[in-house]
RNA sequence: CGCGGGGUAGAGCAGCUGGUAGCUCGUCGGGCUCAUAACCCGGAGGUCGUUGGUUCAAAUCCUUCCCCCGCAA
Protein backbone atom coordinates (compact mmCIF):
# COMPACT_ATOMS: atom_id res chain seq x y z
CA UNK A 1 0.00 0.00 0.00
CA UNK A 2 1.42 3.33 -1.53
CA UNK A 3 1.31 6.01 1.69
CA UNK A 4 1.25 9.69 0.91
CA UNK A 5 1.64 11.20 4.19
CA UNK A 6 0.78 14.84 5.18
CA UNK A 7 1.13 16.28 8.07
CA UNK A 8 3.67 19.12 10.44
CA UNK A 9 3.67 19.38 14.07
CA UNK A 10 5.22 17.02 16.57
CA UNK A 11 1.98 14.85 17.13
CA UNK A 12 1.97 14.09 13.00
CA UNK A 13 5.49 12.86 13.38
CA UNK A 14 5.05 10.42 15.65
CA UNK A 15 2.83 9.00 13.38
CA UNK A 16 4.60 9.16 10.47
CA UNK A 17 7.89 7.81 12.45
CA UNK A 18 5.98 5.10 13.43
CA UNK A 19 4.86 3.97 10.18
CA UNK A 20 8.21 3.96 8.71
CA UNK A 21 9.20 1.59 11.69
CA UNK A 22 6.15 -0.82 11.10
CA UNK A 23 7.31 -0.69 7.73
CA UNK A 24 5.13 0.88 5.39
CA UNK A 25 5.85 2.40 2.51
CA UNK A 26 5.53 6.05 2.41
CA UNK A 27 6.07 7.08 -0.83
CA UNK A 28 6.08 10.89 0.21
CA UNK A 29 5.62 13.70 3.12
CA UNK A 30 4.02 17.04 2.56
CA UNK A 31 4.23 19.40 5.34
CA UNK A 32 4.04 22.99 5.80
CA UNK A 33 6.43 25.49 4.03
CA UNK A 34 9.78 26.29 6.43
CA UNK A 35 8.43 29.14 9.08
CA UNK A 36 10.89 31.88 10.69
CA UNK A 37 11.02 30.50 14.49
CA UNK A 38 12.48 30.94 17.91
CA UNK A 39 15.37 33.80 18.92
CA UNK A 40 16.51 35.21 15.81
CA UNK A 41 13.36 34.46 13.76
CA UNK A 42 15.69 31.57 11.77
CA UNK A 43 13.52 29.29 9.38
CA UNK A 44 12.96 26.06 10.63
CA UNK A 45 11.79 22.59 9.35
CA UNK A 46 8.50 21.01 10.83
CA UNK A 47 9.23 17.63 12.95
CA UNK A 48 7.60 16.12 9.81
CA UNK A 49 10.41 17.46 7.45
CA UNK A 50 13.02 16.54 10.14
CA UNK A 51 12.22 12.37 10.07
CA UNK A 52 11.24 12.64 6.50
CA UNK A 53 14.53 13.66 5.30
CA UNK A 54 16.37 11.48 7.98
CA UNK A 55 14.68 8.82 6.25
CA UNK A 56 14.98 9.97 2.55
CA UNK A 57 11.54 10.28 1.92
CA UNK A 58 10.72 12.90 -0.62
CA UNK A 59 9.24 15.75 1.01
CA UNK A 60 7.27 18.25 -0.34
CA UNK A 61 6.10 21.93 0.67
CA UNK A 62 3.42 23.48 -1.56
CA UNK A 63 1.90 26.98 -0.37
CA UNK A 64 -1.44 26.26 -1.79
CA UNK A 65 -3.55 22.98 -2.16
CA UNK A 66 -6.03 23.84 -4.55
CA UNK A 67 -3.82 25.51 -7.79
CA UNK A 68 -3.66 21.93 -9.54
CA UNK A 69 0.25 21.54 -8.66
CA UNK A 70 -0.66 19.97 -5.36
CA UNK A 71 -2.69 17.90 -7.42
CA UNK A 72 -0.28 16.57 -9.65
CA UNK A 73 2.40 16.02 -7.22
CA UNK A 74 0.39 13.82 -5.38
CA UNK A 75 -1.31 12.05 -8.05
CA UNK A 76 2.42 11.83 -9.48
CA UNK A 77 3.08 9.36 -6.31
CA UNK A 78 -0.10 7.26 -7.27
CA UNK A 79 -1.03 6.98 -3.40
CA UNK A 80 -3.54 4.30 -2.47
CA UNK A 81 -3.93 6.42 0.53
CA UNK A 82 -3.30 9.45 2.13
CA UNK A 83 -2.72 9.94 6.07
CA UNK A 84 -3.00 13.50 7.07
CA UNK A 85 -2.20 14.40 10.49
CA UNK A 86 -1.90 17.82 11.97
CA UNK A 87 -1.05 19.33 8.14
CA UNK A 88 -2.98 22.30 8.75
CA UNK A 89 -4.59 22.73 5.45
CA UNK A 90 -7.99 22.16 4.35
CA UNK A 91 -7.37 19.68 1.25
CA UNK A 92 -9.75 20.10 -1.59
CA UNK A 93 -12.05 17.18 -2.26
CA UNK A 94 -10.21 15.81 -5.34
CA UNK A 95 -7.40 15.33 -3.35
CA UNK A 96 -9.47 13.84 -1.18
CA UNK A 97 -10.63 11.29 -3.92
CA UNK A 98 -7.40 10.27 -5.59
CA UNK A 99 -6.05 7.39 -3.77
CA UNK A 100 -7.92 4.54 -3.95
CA UNK A 101 -8.75 4.01 -0.56
CA UNK A 102 -9.24 7.73 0.28
CA UNK A 103 -7.86 9.77 3.04
CA UNK A 104 -7.41 8.61 6.66
CA UNK A 105 -7.06 11.29 9.98
CA UNK A 106 -5.89 10.69 13.54
CA UNK A 107 -7.69 13.50 15.91
CA UNK A 108 -6.73 14.04 19.25
CA UNK A 109 -10.48 13.36 20.63
CA UNK A 110 -13.26 11.33 21.18
CA UNK A 111 -15.10 12.62 17.56
CA UNK A 112 -17.52 14.09 17.67
CA UNK A 113 -16.01 15.86 20.33
CA UNK A 114 -13.93 18.93 19.74
CA UNK A 115 -13.74 18.74 16.22
CA UNK A 116 -11.03 21.72 15.20
CA UNK A 117 -7.71 22.95 16.00
CA UNK A 118 -6.86 22.69 19.94
CA UNK A 119 -9.12 19.07 21.38
CA UNK A 120 -6.33 17.97 23.56
CA UNK A 121 -6.09 21.06 25.27
CA UNK A 122 -10.02 21.86 25.31
CA UNK A 123 -10.29 18.22 27.08
CA UNK A 124 -8.12 19.71 30.03
CA UNK A 125 -9.05 22.71 30.41
CA UNK A 126 -12.65 21.49 30.25
CA UNK A 127 -11.88 19.23 33.56
CA UNK A 128 -12.98 16.03 31.19
CA UNK A 129 -11.46 13.10 32.79
CA UNK A 130 -12.08 10.96 29.99
CA UNK A 131 -10.17 11.59 26.03
CA UNK A 132 -8.92 9.60 23.70
CA UNK A 133 -7.96 10.14 19.89
CA UNK A 134 -9.81 8.92 16.45
CA UNK A 135 -9.05 7.70 13.33
CA UNK A 136 -11.37 8.58 10.46
CA UNK A 137 -11.69 9.15 6.91
CA UNK A 138 -11.31 12.84 6.06
CA UNK A 139 -14.42 14.38 4.52
CA UNK A 140 -15.36 17.66 2.73
CA UNK A 141 -16.36 19.17 6.52
CA UNK A 142 -13.65 19.48 9.13
CA UNK A 143 -13.31 16.35 11.21
CA UNK A 144 -16.73 15.10 10.20
CA UNK A 145 -15.97 12.20 8.49
CA UNK A 146 -16.84 8.13 9.08
CA UNK A 147 -15.15 7.30 12.20
CA UNK A 148 -12.61 4.09 12.05
CA UNK A 149 -11.62 3.20 15.63
CA UNK A 150 -11.10 5.48 18.49
CA UNK A 151 -9.21 4.28 21.70
CA UNK A 152 -10.13 5.90 25.17
CA UNK A 153 -7.75 7.39 27.94
CA UNK A 154 -8.29 8.79 31.80
CA UNK A 155 -6.93 12.59 31.96
CA UNK A 156 -4.68 12.79 35.19
CA UNK A 157 -5.79 15.73 37.62
CA UNK A 158 -2.85 17.59 37.31
CA UNK A 159 -2.11 16.15 33.78
CA UNK A 160 -0.82 18.74 31.35
CA UNK A 161 -1.93 19.33 27.63
CA UNK A 162 1.95 18.60 26.45
CA UNK A 163 2.12 15.48 28.73
CA UNK A 164 -1.39 14.34 27.27
CA UNK A 165 -0.21 15.36 24.18
CA UNK A 166 2.70 12.65 24.75
CA UNK A 167 0.73 9.68 25.54
CA UNK A 168 -1.62 10.90 22.60
CA UNK A 169 0.50 11.46 19.91
CA UNK A 170 1.78 7.43 20.79
CA UNK A 171 -1.86 6.07 20.83
CA UNK A 172 -2.94 7.81 17.55
CA UNK A 173 0.59 6.54 15.95
CA UNK A 174 -0.36 2.81 17.34
CA UNK A 175 -4.48 3.43 16.63
CA UNK A 176 -3.29 4.76 12.70
CA UNK A 177 -1.49 1.04 12.23
CA UNK A 178 -4.07 -0.80 13.48
CA UNK A 179 -6.58 1.04 11.27
CA UNK A 180 -4.47 0.59 8.28
CA UNK A 181 -4.31 -2.92 8.93
CA UNK A 182 -7.68 -2.93 8.93
CA UNK A 183 -7.72 -0.95 5.47
CA UNK A 184 -5.30 -3.08 3.89
CA UNK A 185 -7.56 -6.09 5.14
CA UNK A 186 -10.61 -4.96 3.93
CA UNK A 187 -11.84 -5.24 7.72
CA UNK A 188 -12.05 -1.26 8.67
CA UNK A 189 -15.36 -0.17 10.35
CA UNK A 190 -16.81 3.01 8.46
CA UNK A 191 -18.71 4.40 11.22
CA UNK A 192 -20.62 7.65 10.32
CA UNK A 193 -20.60 10.49 13.63
CA UNK A 194 -23.38 11.82 15.39
CA UNK A 195 -23.42 15.36 13.99
CA UNK A 196 -25.77 16.35 16.24
CA UNK A 197 -23.12 15.94 18.96
CA UNK A 198 -20.21 17.61 17.84
CA UNK A 199 -18.48 20.15 19.39
CA UNK A 200 -16.11 22.57 18.03
CA UNK A 201 -12.79 24.44 19.50
CA UNK A 202 -10.12 26.92 18.09
CA UNK A 203 -6.95 27.15 18.39
CA UNK A 204 -5.49 28.95 21.76
CA UNK A 205 -4.11 32.60 22.23
CA UNK A 206 -3.27 34.42 24.77
CA UNK A 207 -6.58 35.58 25.68
CA UNK A 208 -6.99 32.48 27.69
CA UNK A 209 -3.98 33.05 29.70
CA UNK A 210 -5.45 35.93 32.79
CA UNK A 211 -6.17 33.57 35.39
CA UNK A 212 -10.00 34.73 36.72
CA UNK A 213 -9.98 34.06 40.66
CA UNK A 214 -13.25 34.15 40.52
CA UNK A 215 -13.44 30.59 39.11
CA UNK A 216 -13.24 27.20 41.54
CA UNK A 217 -9.84 26.01 42.29
CA UNK A 218 -10.14 23.31 40.02
CA UNK A 219 -11.23 25.26 37.27
CA UNK A 220 -8.43 27.26 37.62
CA UNK A 221 -6.32 23.95 38.01
CA UNK A 222 -7.77 23.41 34.41
CA UNK A 223 -6.58 26.13 32.90
CA UNK A 224 -3.25 26.39 34.30
CA UNK A 225 -2.77 22.42 33.20
CA UNK A 226 -4.84 23.04 29.87
CA UNK A 227 -2.72 25.47 28.55
CA UNK A 228 0.81 23.91 28.87
CA UNK A 229 3.36 23.92 27.01
CA UNK A 230 1.58 26.65 25.42
CA UNK A 231 0.49 29.65 25.60
CA UNK A 232 0.95 28.90 29.95
CA UNK A 233 -1.84 30.59 32.62
CA UNK A 234 -0.75 33.95 34.33
CA UNK A 235 -1.42 36.29 37.15
CA UNK A 236 -0.50 39.59 37.98
CA UNK A 237 1.79 39.96 41.31
CA UNK A 238 3.21 43.26 42.47
CA UNK A 239 2.15 44.75 39.20
CA UNK A 240 3.69 42.35 36.53
CA UNK A 241 3.13 39.63 35.10
CA UNK A 242 4.17 36.30 36.22
CA UNK A 243 3.97 32.78 33.82
CA UNK A 244 1.98 30.01 36.31
CA UNK A 245 2.64 26.28 35.98
CA UNK A 246 1.58 24.07 38.73
CA UNK A 247 -0.54 24.61 42.07
CA UNK A 248 -2.28 22.33 44.59
CA UNK A 249 -5.40 22.57 46.12
CA UNK A 250 -5.76 23.42 49.98
CA UNK A 251 -8.11 22.54 52.37
CA UNK A 252 -7.96 26.25 53.68
CA UNK A 253 -11.08 28.72 53.75
CA UNK A 254 -10.64 32.31 53.27
CA UNK A 255 -13.04 35.69 53.84
CA UNK A 256 -10.72 37.36 51.01
CA UNK A 257 -11.56 38.74 47.72
CA UNK A 258 -10.80 36.43 45.15
CA UNK A 259 -7.29 36.70 43.80
CA UNK A 260 -5.83 38.32 46.95
CA UNK A 261 -2.82 36.63 48.58
CA UNK A 262 -3.78 34.66 51.55
CA UNK A 263 0.00 33.41 52.47
CA UNK A 264 2.93 32.75 51.19
CA UNK A 265 5.98 31.09 52.76
CA UNK A 266 7.97 27.73 51.52
CA UNK A 267 4.93 25.67 50.76
CA UNK A 268 4.27 28.67 47.83
CA UNK A 269 1.48 31.36 46.81
CA UNK A 270 -1.80 30.81 48.61
CA UNK A 271 -4.24 32.46 46.73
CA UNK A 272 -8.20 33.26 47.35
CA UNK A 273 -11.04 31.69 44.58
CA UNK A 274 -14.75 31.37 44.85
CA UNK A 275 -16.71 30.35 47.51
CA UNK A 276 -13.78 31.47 49.82
CA UNK A 277 -11.84 28.52 48.78
CA UNK A 278 -7.97 28.77 47.97
CA UNK A 279 -4.97 27.24 45.55
CA UNK A 280 -2.10 27.38 46.19
CA UNK A 281 0.57 27.94 43.27
CA UNK A 282 3.72 25.87 43.56
CA UNK A 283 6.10 26.92 40.61
CA UNK A 284 5.90 30.10 38.58
CA UNK A 285 8.21 32.22 36.27
CA UNK A 286 8.79 36.13 36.39
CA UNK A 287 9.27 37.89 33.56
CA UNK A 288 12.85 37.55 32.05
CA UNK A 289 13.72 34.47 34.36
CA UNK A 290 13.00 30.74 34.01
CA UNK A 291 10.75 28.75 35.51
CA UNK A 292 10.92 28.24 39.83
CA UNK A 293 9.33 26.97 42.54
CA UNK A 294 7.24 29.50 44.45
CA UNK A 295 8.92 29.03 47.07
CA UNK A 296 12.84 29.65 45.56
CA UNK A 297 10.77 32.76 44.17
CA UNK A 298 10.07 33.99 47.82
CA UNK A 299 12.96 33.65 48.74
CA UNK A 300 14.12 36.87 46.98
CA UNK A 301 11.08 38.56 46.66
CA UNK A 302 8.72 40.01 49.47
CA UNK A 303 5.20 39.37 48.30
CA UNK A 304 2.60 41.49 50.67
CA UNK A 305 -0.09 38.92 52.76
CA UNK A 306 -3.55 40.18 52.59
CA UNK A 307 -4.80 37.62 55.53
C1' C B 1 22.08 41.24 12.21
C1' G B 2 13.62 40.84 14.01
C1' C B 3 12.52 43.15 19.34
C1' G B 4 13.34 43.05 24.62
C1' G B 5 14.91 41.02 29.70
C1' G B 6 18.83 38.34 32.45
C1' G B 7 23.63 35.85 33.96
C1' U B 8 26.53 38.21 41.76
C1' A B 9 27.71 32.43 47.82
C1' G B 10 23.87 25.73 47.43
C1' A B 11 18.75 28.54 46.09
C1' G B 12 16.17 33.28 45.19
C1' C B 13 17.50 38.38 44.96
C1' A B 14 19.96 43.61 46.09
C1' G B 15 24.15 46.40 44.76
C1' C B 16 25.41 48.55 38.79
C1' U B 17 25.21 57.88 39.19
C1' G B 18 32.99 53.13 40.07
C1' G B 19 36.71 52.39 45.79
C1' U B 20 38.13 44.44 46.51
C1' A B 21 30.21 42.57 47.93
C1' G B 22 25.06 42.49 51.01
C1' C B 23 19.94 40.37 52.14
C1' U B 24 16.48 36.13 52.73
C1' C B 25 16.45 30.83 52.78
C1' G B 26 19.61 26.70 53.20
C1' U B 27 24.07 24.77 55.59
C1' C B 28 27.66 24.11 60.03
C1' G B 29 28.44 25.17 65.39
C1' G B 30 26.40 27.07 70.00
C1' G B 31 22.21 28.87 73.03
C1' C B 32 16.93 29.24 74.61
C1' U B 33 12.76 25.69 75.08
C1' C B 34 8.78 20.09 77.32
C1' A B 35 9.41 20.83 72.22
C1' U B 36 9.75 22.92 67.24
C1' A B 37 9.97 23.88 60.33
C1' A B 38 10.00 29.04 66.12
C1' C B 39 13.58 32.45 68.37
C1' C B 40 18.82 34.29 69.71
C1' C B 41 24.34 34.20 68.85
C1' G B 42 28.36 32.83 65.84
C1' G B 43 30.88 30.44 61.42
C1' A B 44 31.78 28.45 56.52
C1' G B 45 30.84 29.46 51.53
C1' G B 46 31.47 34.06 45.90
C1' U B 47 38.07 34.45 40.36
C1' C B 48 30.49 39.12 40.73
C1' G B 49 29.20 34.17 32.89
C1' U B 50 33.63 35.05 29.43
C1' U B 51 37.53 38.21 26.59
C1' G B 52 40.03 42.70 26.02
C1' G B 53 40.03 47.84 27.35
C1' U B 54 39.33 52.79 30.18
C1' U B 55 40.97 54.10 35.34
C1' C B 56 45.06 55.11 40.97
C1' A B 57 40.73 51.77 41.53
C1' A B 58 35.23 48.05 38.11
C1' A B 59 30.31 43.54 40.05
C1' U B 60 29.67 48.64 38.76
C1' C B 61 31.80 52.30 32.27
C1' C B 62 33.04 50.48 26.88
C1' U B 63 34.19 45.86 23.92
C1' U B 64 34.28 40.03 22.32
C1' C B 65 32.11 35.60 22.90
C1' C B 66 28.98 31.90 25.56
C1' C B 67 24.44 30.61 28.04
C1' C B 68 19.33 31.46 29.91
C1' C B 69 14.28 33.81 29.41
C1' G B 70 10.12 36.39 27.01
C1' C B 71 7.75 38.50 22.33
C1' A B 72 6.81 36.70 17.62
C1' A B 73 4.79 31.17 15.85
Amino acid sequence: MRIVFMGTPDFAAASLQKLLDEGFAVVGVFTQPDKPKGRGMALQPSPVKEIALAAGLPVFQPEKMRDGAAFRQIAALQPDILVVVAYGRILPDDILALPRYGAVNVHGSLLPKYRGAAPIQAAVLNGDEITGVTTMYLAHDMDAGDIIFSEETPIAEFETSGELFDRLKDMGAALLVKTLRAIEDGTAPRIPQDHSAATYVTMLDKSACPIDWDRTPRQIVKQICGLQPWPVATMELEGEVFRVFAAEYTDHKTSLTPGKVVSAGKDGLEIACANGETLRITELQAPGKKRMKAADFLRGHTVRVEG
